[in-house]
DNA sequence: ATATCTTCCTGGGGGC
DNA sequence: TGCCCCCAGGAAGATA
């Protein structure tokens, strides 16, 4: 499913074929794909008609395009929950099983005429969300800056590949939190674009257990998870911009990456590679967590008491 | 106030 | 073979 690298890749895919046409035509095809913009399909289809894409921008998982228009500035705000996926496809195209929005785009050279939002279990969605003016919280001291943000998306911390996070600003978000640690990295509060799989790739590669306290944690396992955490992201996007077609702004929730370079997440009972290179035995194990999976390898995991 | 639980949704897959 | 039930996931809103 699409996180944080994955998302990445669309937006640049919007950047290079979206990013300068206008909305010519508007068309919802479901409407519980855009449940989250409360003014209804008839005004999501007016008032996106007829504006001009001036840039993508991406924080965490959420995604926009800015638009350009008479009104005032607004985002088209997309998310991709675990199934979406948005393609640039010629009109002649037939439709996906599982389209939901179809926006015309104006002509342009070499370039397709639609862009196509696609979303068979419907987590995911567009709408229309104004632009604010959002205060980041800069760590370290470094005061705060503005940033315009989709009004839907101010609450959303900076993302774990902004130069701006850092192993100490992590480590203040977390330390203000009372709660586990894997809960708290996957809230989007404290540090944007981690979901269920990278955070376990990433405690993995920390040697750190979902279960340890917010409250007690030390800086030098905060850095480790922190390097971590940048490391299967960077890692991630490489391997998703190596697979990605120019011709299409293409997610399709089994990026190469997952295929081969997992080690904790979905491997429950074999082998920790770690240990198996130190010539030690242990397995993988899977625990019930925050109503999904979490994976662990209870060696070189420790579970806090 | 903060922390945690529930809900939204579909289709693949396992069990029988 | 087919049905039924569970499971996967992010995040908003409800609840404790």
């Amino acid at each position: 499913m699409p996180e944080l690298p994955e998302v990445e890749v669309v937006r640049r895919g919007l950047a290079d074929w979206v990013v300068g046409r206008s909305i010519e035509s508007v068309q919802v095809l479901d409407p519980r794909s855009i449940r989250r913009h409360s003014a209804g399909t008839s005004d999501f289809e007016q008032r996106l008609s007829g504006s001009v894409v001036s840039a993508a921008v991406r924080r965490g998982k959420f995604l926009w395009l800015l638009l350009d228009g008479p009104r005032q500035p607004t985002a088209l705000v997309g998310h991709l929950g675990m199934s979406g996926q948005l393609l640039v496809e010629e009109s002649i195209e037939p439709d996906e099983k599982h389209l939901k929005v179809r926006l015309g785009l104006s002509p342009e050279a070499g370039k397709p005429r639609e862009l196509r939002f696609i979303d068979q279990r419907i987590f995911g969605g567009m709408f229309l969300s104004p632009l604010v003016p959002t205060h980041d919280h800069l760590p370290g001291g470094m005061g705060s800056e503005i940033s315009w943000l989709p009004e839907a998306a101010a609450h959303i911390a900076r993302d774990v590949l902004d130069p701006v996070s850092t192993p100490e600003s992590l480590y203040m978000a977390l330390r203000k939190r009372n709660t586990q640690l894997k809960r708290a990295i996957l809230d989007q509060e404290v540090i944007a674009g981690v979901g269920n799989i990278y955070a376990d790739e990433a405690l993995w590669a920390a040697k750190l257990h979902g279960l340890r306290s917010t409250a007690t944690i030390r800086r030098p396992d905060v850095e480790r998870l922190h390097t971590a955490l940048v490391d299967v992201m960077g890692r991630a996007l490489e391997a998703g911009g190596t697979s990605f077609d120019a011709l299409y702004v293409n997610v399709n929730g089994a990026s190469g990456y997952f295929d081969r370079s997992l080690n904790a997440y979905g491997r429950e009972g074999k082998p920790c590679y770690r240990c198996e290179a130190a010539g030690i035995e242990s397995v993988i194990r899977r625990d019930a967590f925050m109503g999904r999976s979490s994976y662990s390898c209870p060696r070189c995991q420790r579970k806090p008491r």
